[in-house]
DNA sequence: AAGTGGTCTAGACCACCTA
DNA sequence: AGGTGGTCTAGACCACTTA
């Protein structure tokens, strides 16, 4: 408590600043212990508690988990379902299947009004625009586009997305970057021609409703960061949403 | 902290429940200023840091808000769609426009083998059925059917619910229950006969997707109370949900 | 037995609002 | 000036895990 407070953020949030920084230098890896709250405390010249309001944020946040009596770690980072999944309709606590990711491509777009403006950018910015295709038991599933600022993720490689758990994952990895969903909008739509071929859905079948899916998502210090669009086939399995 | 600690259970979760069952009780309304963190500290035998941590999580409930150098206020019973809100696609940060509720009617059935598990019911446990409609600038967009165990809910008047905010509204105002979002499901759909003359949804247009969506809801310990099935339509409107 | 997270206290000060 | 929420500390004890 000596120092460096600037003064008009209070030491628990510089604490959880800080600590945000270290994870993101990749300090610490998915499930590796944190030092204890006495050991941060000493270190940070703050008190057990302040340091346990900054992790207990930290926790709230998904960044970390705690277990009693053992110590405090490093969250794996979420995949792109976040805390959705999809499950058999009306049943809410069946276990979910995993889904196969399959990497479709990487493609420069600029940004259209709508967009540039949830991303807070200027007309017309450059974009990247990484589309992936999930499996379930082979089937094709669901389509995303992920939209991000090109110039924000510079250098940005598609073999790193070819073999990673997702788009979220890799922003973690390669740019320290830790993103979490801000909101998300929910349409029924009859599935667009281009999209229905990526998803398998061809010949006389035709008009199929297709759940269609926007999401805005922002780094810990709610930056925008992510426009998202897919489009999911809901007549075997339902977007399942669990709430805090 | 002198006396009645059935320990097994922290002091500051006593205090929360015991706010809470005062709050069912109706000793305070909506935007009534709750005793200060010391009065509340000095009236249970605990320290101030002990009840601000159990108002804290009631904050983060939902069931109360703070304002710095006023007080803590008693928060307004959330309406059935919760976080969620009718915007249009793309807009993330339009203000939602009020949708005009329509109260169709009460009635009774058995619930089905999925109902029944997920509200922890006998198999054809009595239910009551709560149908409304929504309706934004005239036009109806949203049906609503919610599901409550009639043996907790004896005595439901339908007077009570033609005349309210909803039926969240009315579980809190006539049998004292706070109803929380456990999670929900979304499909896209191909719009039921039955619902399509509800929505007004009729003639030659014939097949017109909608947003299915289904939703448990329990108390705020936990124990399921309703089910939720709702068919709204997106053809002009998205289904927005805002997240922590 | 030692280490860790989890709870609780008493007291102090600050920032903000109302009067 | 007085009341309220918001932060911070030092010290204590408990419950759980590991060795």
């Amino acid at each position: 408590m000596t120092a460096n407070t600037l003064k008009r953020q209070p030491l628990y949030a510089q604490v959880k600043q800080l600590l945000m920084q270290r994870m993101s230098g990749g300090e610490w890896q998915a499930h590796d212990a944190l030092p204890s709250e006495w050991e941060l405390a000493d270190e940070l010249g703050a008190s057990q508690g302040t340091v346990r309001k900054a992790l207990s944020e930290l926790v709230d946040a998904g960044l970390l988990y705690r277990q009693q009596g053992r110590g405090t770690y490093a969250a794996p980072v979420p995949g792109d379902w976040g805390e959705a999944s999809l499950l058999t309709p009306g049943l809410f606590f069946e276990r979910p299947d995993e889904l196969v990711r399959e990497f479709l491509g990487m493609s420069r777009l600029n940004a259209s009004e709508d967009i540039a403006e949830a991303l807070q950018l200027r007309r017309l910015a450059p974009l990247l625009r990484i589309r992936q295709l999930w499996r379930w038991h082979g089937a094709p599933v669901a389509l995303d586009d992920a939209l991000l600022p090109a110039e924000t993720f510079d250098g940005m490689d598609a073999r790193w997305l070819r073999n990673s758990a997702g788009v979220y994952a890799t922003l973690q990895q390669r740019f320290g970057v830790r993103v979490k969903v801000v909101c998300e909008q929910f349409r029924a739509e009859m599935l667009p021609r281009e999209e229905a071929g990526l998803l398998g859905v061809t010949g006389m079948v035709a008009d199929v409703p297709a759940l269609c899916l926007l999401r805005l998502s922002a780094d810990m210090d709610g930056r925008p960061l992510e426009w998202r669009q897919r489009y999911c086939l809901t007549h075997q399995l339902a977007y399942t949403v669990k709430h805090g």
